[in-house]
DNA sequence: ACCTGAACACCGTTCAAGT
DNA sequence: ACCTGAACACCGTTCAAGT
């Protein structure tokens, strides 16, 4: 029929852009084969001729934003000035948490796939790079490159702010723990009872909203947490590094 | 009929018994209402009376570990001896790594939740409450909670080797890619083009084998980079600290 | 109070068949 | 070469019904 005529095929690349926008707008769980050849305007089993299975889907998935995060990266490398590594650094991390603040989803499923995308690879390689280069031993680099975890890709391991979830962000918005099956364990939303079952924490956060400019802003920063993680870091390998 | 005479009525903590030893040996994959089930030899429906819905049953897994890791965090706070923060805290994210090394499916599962089981609240309420006890501010305690990021639970980011993911461990052994469902971006275990794609990795991987005692014991020991991150940031907050 | 059978909507996937 | 219809096995979940 006509309207057949004036779509374009379908490409490996296109599956997964749509499916990258897929999980931005409704969520990782909205990910099936069905409704996203629905976006396509494509029958489900089409994609089988694009993408082996699912688990093939996941890892383009992946495998795109890490292209993305490359891109972003790349970028700021071209950027002039002998800066150094610590900058460098710093700044690449910075430039991938941009890209991923627009896909809260990654860490979510990055921490569900098998498979190391070759992107993930080559970046964190350019990495060690910048670290001999700047006198590194290849062991100590070795331990930073764990020590870093996913702070290149630009997400921390956010305990308590699973943004990560497709679902809605308005719940997680302080300690506060959500509804449970188990009414016994669940931490009750009375500020009392709060204070009782975490009086630490209950007087932390009263410090930190009495010393923030605005306090109705939330009191978890996660933009300042992120940089000052990283520094925590790059400052703690400064120190342990052989300069030569 | 007699059989069912002789069998104890279910519970919510029986379920949630049964579904992390299911999840434990079989992965994560092979938790579905039906097969946990069987297992507890019952109809699937019949879950549905102690616990909501899956949500319900993930977020009870979740909560059985964490109760876990609790319990095990608490052993190593009743030994006497007066010992720094440092050590004190080092113990107890050691402890929970103890814990966590039976149970490697719980990052993904949990990066997944929305919502923060309660018993992780308390747990970080009470490192709270050492570091303030060792003289640090409120503000930078709350800092090193987000800088420690999932290392009190006893787990690190693996970008590297996503143990998460229940599946065969036999693959991630290196850093080398998993078969890639395009070609062009899988990286090769052709040693000299793996040397091309990732060259610092490489002399990395050689300098670190031929520093090892038994290069075939593996070149990634994850009790070692896990210790060294935690000492990494426990010596990074000590600097920053306001000794009172 | 606790468990179940039948049924529904929705998955991923295969396979032979269309153009 | 690229797409599809029909079918299969397997999900989570509801609901009325059993004991």
């Amino acid at each position: 029929m006509a309207a057949k005529a004036f779509r374009k095929p379908l490409s490996r690349e296109r599956v997964l852009t749509a499916a990258v926008a897929l999980v931005d707008t409704q969520g990782i769980q909205a990910l099936t084969m069905r409704r996203l050849a629905a976006d396509l305007h494509v029958e489900a089993m089409s994609l089988y001729y694009h993408l082996a299975d699912k688990e093939a889907l996941l890892d383009g998935v992946v495998e795109t934003v890490v292209a993305e995060i490359g891109a972003a990266v790349g970028r700021v490398g071209e950027t002039g000035g002998d800066r150094s590594w610590r900058t460098r650094l710093r700044e690449q991390f910075l430039a991938a948490r941009q890209v991923m603040l627009g896909h809260p989803w990654v860490p979510g499923v990055l921490s569900g796939r098998r498979s190391i995308p070759a992107g993930v690879i080559a970046y964190y390689d350019s990495i060690v790079g910048t670290l001999v280069g700047a006198g590194f031993s290849y062991h100590l680099a070795h331990r930073a490159l764990h020590a870093f975890g996913s702070l290149p890709l630009g997400f921390a391991q956010e305990i308590f702010s699973p943004a990560s979830a497709g679902g809605d962000v308005a719940a997680d918005a302080g300690l506060v723990a959500q509804a449970d099956a188990d009414p016994a364990a669940r931490a009750e939303v009375d500020p009392a009872a709060m204070a009782a079952t975490m009086p630490y924490l209950t007087k932390m956060m009263a410090a930190e909203i009495h010393d923030a400019a605005d306090p109705t802003l939330g009191w978890c920063d996660s933009q300042v947490e992120f940089e000052f993680t990283v520094n925590l870091l790059l400052d703690g390998l400064d120190r342990l590094r052989v300069d030569r």
